[in-house]
DNA sequence: CGGTAATGTCTTAGTAGCTAAGGAATCTAG
DNA sequence: CTAGATTCCTTAGCTACTAAGACATTACCG
C-alpha cells in the first residue's frame, strides 16, 4: 500500500536517468535558442562559478572535455556575445585569462531565469532538512561524476 | 556556525547547475566513447523507459526535440549497433516503431555500469526517506523541466 | 646562463550530426 | 474518391567538433 514512499536504489537512478535526459535536452534548446552550443553554456558556467578566481582556457578545456581548438571556438562566440572577455595573463604569456564581463549574470538571467523561477517554486515546497539533503545530493553526486570522468582519461 | 546545514534555495539551484553541468559533460563522454552522440543516448534511454509501450520515430523527434531527419540518423546508429530494431506499425504503415533489442539492457549496462556502481554506492548512504525525497524531486524536476520545454514552442 | 623540452593557445583540414526544405507513401475526412 | 494531413526519409548546407601541428612562451637542467 505504501510501496511508493520507499523507493529503491535502482528506483532512485531511473528516476534520476530521466531528469538528466530531460534535462539535457533543455540545455540544447537553451543553447539554441542563443545561438550557441551546450559546450559554450557549460563553459559559461564555469566562468560564472569561478567568480574571481582566474580561468584559463586550458581549464575550460579539460572541464568540459573538449579540445583547445574548440575553446578557440567557444571563447569567440561567447566574446563576441559579451559574455566573457579574454584577458592576457601578466604571469605567463602563453596563458589566456577568462573573465565574466559585467552584464554576464544578468544576461544569464535573462535566458535562464524563467526556468530558474519555476525550480524555486519547485524547491520552496521543501523543508530546509529536506533542502540539505537535496543540496548535499548535487553536490555528491556531482562529486562522483567529476571524479568518474577524471579517471577515465 | 550551522550556516551549511540550511541551504537556500538559490544554493540549491547552484549546486545543482554544477552537478547537471557535468553530468551533460559525463554523457558527452559516455557517447563519445561508443561512437554515439548525445541525442543517440537520450533516445535509447527513452526507448528502453517505454518498455513495452512502443515509441515511433515521431516520438523520439519531440522527446529529443530534434527534427525527424536527425532521428533517421539516430535508428540507423542505434540500429547498426543492436541497441534497437525498426518495426513497421502494423496499424500504421507510414510510422516505424521502435523496439529495444533482447540485448539492449546488458549492453547499456556495460557502458553505464560502472558509473552506476558508484551512485548506487552514494545512494547507500542515504535512509530510506531520504531517498524517496531525492526520488521524488528527481520526478518533480523531471517534470517542471519537461513541462518548460514543451510550452516552449 | 644557453639549449632543449614542455606548455598553452590558436590554426587548419576533415568529419559528424544537426536543420530546413521537400519528396514519397500512407492515412483521414468530406 | 479525392484533397489534405501525417509520418518518415532524403538532400544540401552549416556548425562545432577532433587531430595534428604551428607558434610563442616558459621551465628545466647541464
Amino acid at each position: 500500500m505504501e510501496a511508493e514512499r520507499h523507493p529503491t536504489v535502482p528506483d532512485a537512478i531511473g528516476a534520476m536517468d530521466r531528469m538528466i535526459a530531460t534535462m539535457i535536452v533543455g540545455q540544447q534548446e537553451f543553447a539554441r535558442r542563443f545561438g550557441l552550443s551546450v559546450t559554450d553554456l557549460v563553459c559559461f558556467a564555469y566562468v560564472l562559478e569561478a567568480g574571481n578566481t582566474p580561468v584559463t582556457a586550458g581549464d575550460l578545456a579539460t572541464r568540459a572535455h573538449v579540445t583547445t581548438g574548440a575553446i578557440t571556438g567557444v571563447l569567440n562566440r561567447l566574446e563576441g556575445r559579451g559574455f566573457v572577455a579574454r584577458k592576457p595573463d601578466p604571469a605567463d604569456r602563453r596563458r589566456v585569462l577568462v573573465v565574466a564581463q559585467p552584464t554576464a549574470v544578468e544576461q544569464a538571467m535573462t535566458l535562464y531565469g524563467p526556468f530558474y523561477e519555476r525550480l524555486a517554486e519547485l524547491f520552496g515546497g521543501y523543508t530546509p532538512d529536506e533542502l540539505a539533503v537535496l543540496t548535499d545530493w548535487f553536490t555528491r553526486a556531482g562529486d562522483v561524476a567529476r571524479t568518474f570522468l577524471e579517471e577515465s582519461r
